[in-house]
DNA sequence: TCAATAGTTTAGAATAATTATAATGTAGTA
DNA sequence: TACTACATTATAATTATTCTAAACTATTGA
């Protein structure tokens, strides 16, 4: 249980309390390998999966937020109704597979020389984000 | 009113009936100056305010789809619970002021040099979209 | 011109994602 | 241990969007 020390330190230092239900949200999110592209049903699916146990909806509403705001998940745009989250805090980019609705990570050097040369005045850029659409070939767009 | 016969002919060439109610949008969306980004919410308000008669939310959410695929409107990505449309249909990006929830067009020239230079095998891209989501400078981001 | 028909509009119901509420439970601390 | 502030929970409420089915209307062809 030595990732579940470092996840009760992870959240003490930011300030939120270790519970149960948090601690299994954290196994869940960030211990695997691979980064992880949800949105809170997926989640929610994959905690009633994992873990015999039941989390209320809206603590994994709660706890995503809590995460987010904390810089634990990056939420991601996509045009969709619902909303999307990543593991993947780093900067990156994202194909959107339109057939199968799964975001998937773009490495680094995929996009190359993005640079935004003009901001708007007096605001700050707080994220610059690439979102490819993909589908398969003979499916014509809509 | 050679507008309005612009629009009809719009309509007609395109497999859309010109309907009372998708020339009152019309008018709304194409008949102005600067592009219009907006959510179906904004654009109801809209029609409410220019025109004096009524037009049933589902017509609104029907015409703004039905153009959509025409391709006489271009959906954005934003993180939001909302959609929001954007009647420039030209290959652009956008910023996305946090503080007012709004789209500004981005010109092509803000955006060096963009390019993909990987794919998903098996797929074809149907489109690349940038948001630069832009906050004032005092506030933190959260 | 008129009737048939296929496409449109509409109010309201249904659905889905998300947020609010308020009661109960629990971690941290004195 | 007991207090207090923070968390969890089920459920209700809210919001955006889609569905439904009945009424309406533009188009077409006789």
């Amino acid at each position: 249980m030595s990732k579940n020390s470092e996840f009760i330190d992870k959240l003490r230092l930011s300030g939120l309390r270790p519970t149960k239900q948090r601690l299994k949200i954290c196994e869940v999110l960030f211990d695997r390998e691979k980064t992880f592209h949800f949105t809170i049903n997926d989640l929610a699916k994959n905690i009633s999966d994992k873990i015999g146990e039941k989390i209320s909806l809206a603590t994994v509403y709660n706890t995503v937020h809590a995460f987010k705001n904390k810089g634990y998940l990056k939420e991601i745009s996509v045009n969709s109704h619902k909303s999307y989250f990543d593991t993947n805090i780093t900067n990156h980019h994202h194909f959107f597979d339109q057939d199968t609705n799964q975001l998937i990570d773009c490495d680094e050097d995929v996009i190359e020389n993005l640079k935004v040369k003009k901001n708007i005045t007096g605001k700050k850029i707080s994220s610059i984000e690439v979102l490819i659409k993909v589908a398969t070939d003979n499916q014509n767009q809509k």
